[in-house]
DNA sequence: GCGAGAATGGACTGTCAGGTCCATTTATGG
DNA sequence: CCATAAATGGACCTGACAGTCCATTCTCGC
C-alpha cells in the first residue's frame, strides 16, 4: 500500500512539482481515504522524503545497465542514447525527476537535501565508474579526472532536461552530450 | 510601486520558490495593503510572469559588462569567475534565478514558458556573441558552432548552480566551467 | 467462532491563501 | 476650492488542504 502510495505520488509529482501535489491528489489518484494515508505516513513531509529515494533508486536502475556495459566510444553512446530515449519519453513532462525536487526542495530540509545529494551521488558514482572503463581499455585518455568529468556530464544533463522539461524537446540534451562526448574524446 | 511588488516578490519566489511565496507574504513584505496588490496586478498569475522578465533582464545585466568584453582567455575566465562569485553570493541560496522559476513553472502555464524560453534564448546569445569573438581573434578553434557551444555553456550553468543550491557550494559550478573551457581550449 | 489489534471510511476542524468589495483617503485638473 | 478619479485599508467570503478523530470493518491467532 505504502508502495503505492508512494509511487502515485512520484508520478504527480514529476508531472506537477512537488508543492503542488497535494495529499488529496494523491489519495484519489490511488484511490485511498484519508485515514490509509496517514496510517502510512506521518505527516506531509515524508511523501517527498519517500518520493526522493523512490526517483533515486529508479533513475539510476533505468540506466545501469547501458553504464555497466560501457567499454568503448560505441557503449558510451549507447548510454547516450538511452538517456536521450528517456529524455524523449518522459523528460519533456518534468525534466529530470532528481533535478526537479532537488530545484524545489533544497530550500526547505535538510533531509531532503541529505536524500538528494546521495541521489546524485550514487548517480556521479556510477558515471564515473564508467568513464574509468573508458580509461582502462584506453579509449580515454589519462590526463583526465573521471570523478570531476563525470560531474561536468551530471551538469550537462542536468542543465539539458531543464531544458527538455521547458521546451517539450530533448535536443539540446542530444547536442549537449554530443559536443561534451565529442571534446573528450578528440584529446589525447 | 508595481516595480516594489516585483522586486520584493522576486526575492522572496528566488529564496522559496514561486509556489511557496504567496501574495500576502509579498504584501507584507513590501509593507501593501491587498487592495494596493490588487490594483497593480491582475491575479496572482501575473506576479510570476513579472518575476521572470525581472529576474531575465537582471541576470542578464549582470554578466553583460564581462561577457561583452571577450576577446581572450583571460576575459572569458574574468567571466567565469564573475559567474562563480555570483554563485558563491546568491546561488547557494535560489540556484539560477531563471533555472529555478523555469523548473517550477514549466508545467504551469505557456506564457510563462515562453518568457523563460525568450530569457534563455538572451543568455545564450550573450555567450555566443563572446565566443565568436573568441574565434575572431584566433583563441577559439573555427571549427566549433558557437551556437550550440554557447548552449553547453548554458547547460553546464544550469547544473552547476543547481549543485550550488543543494549543496551551498558553487565548487561544482566553478569545476564545470574550469573543464569546459579546458576542453574547448586544446583543441585545434 | 471470537476477541484484539490493525486497517479503513469519511466527517470534521483549523488555517491559510486568493480574490472581492466598499468605505475612505489622496492626488489632480479646472 | 471643488469634483472626479486614482490609490489605499482592510473586512469579508470562499475553497483548498493538512491534519484529527471516531466509528466500522477486516484479519488473524487462539
Amino acid at each position: 500500500m505504502r508502495e503505492g502510495i508512494v509511487a502515485a505520488a512520484a508520478e504527480l509529482v514529476f508531472k506537477s512539482g512537488a508543492r503542488e501535489t497535494s495529499l488529496d491528489d494523491v489519495r484519489h489518484h490511488v484511490g485511498a481515504s484519508k485515514s490509509q494515508l496517514y496510517h502510512y505516513c506521518a505527516d506531509k513531509d515524508e511523501v517527498p522524503q519517500a518520493v526522493i529515494e523512490f526517483q533515486g533508486s529508479r533513475v539510476i536502475a533505468e540506466q545501469q545497465a547501458e553504464l555497466a556495459a560501457v567499454n568503448s566510444w560505441e557503449r558510451l553512446l549507447a548510454w547516450r542514447n538511452k538517456l536521450v530515449l528517456l529524455a524523449e519519453a518522459y523528460g519533456k513532462i518534468g525534466g529530470c525527476p532528481m533535478g526537479s525536487l532537488a530545484n524545489e526542495l533544497a530550500p526547505y530540509r535538510q533531509s531532503h537535501r541529505t536524500a538528494l545529494t546521495a541521489g546524485f551521488q550514487a548517480g556521479a558514482g556510477e558515471i564515473e565508474r564508467a568513464l574509468l572503463a573508458l580509461q582502462a581499455c584506453g579509449a580515454l585518455s589519462a590526463k583526465f579526472d573521471p570523478k570531476s568529468l563525470s560531474l561536468l556530464f551530471l551538469s550537462t544533463i542536468q542543465g539539458g532536461l531543464l531544458f527538455a522539461k521547458l521546451n517539450g524537446s530533448a535536443e539540446a540534451l542530444a547536442k549537449g552530450l554530443d559536443q561534451l562526448i565529442a571534446l573528450i574524446r578528440n584529446q589525447e
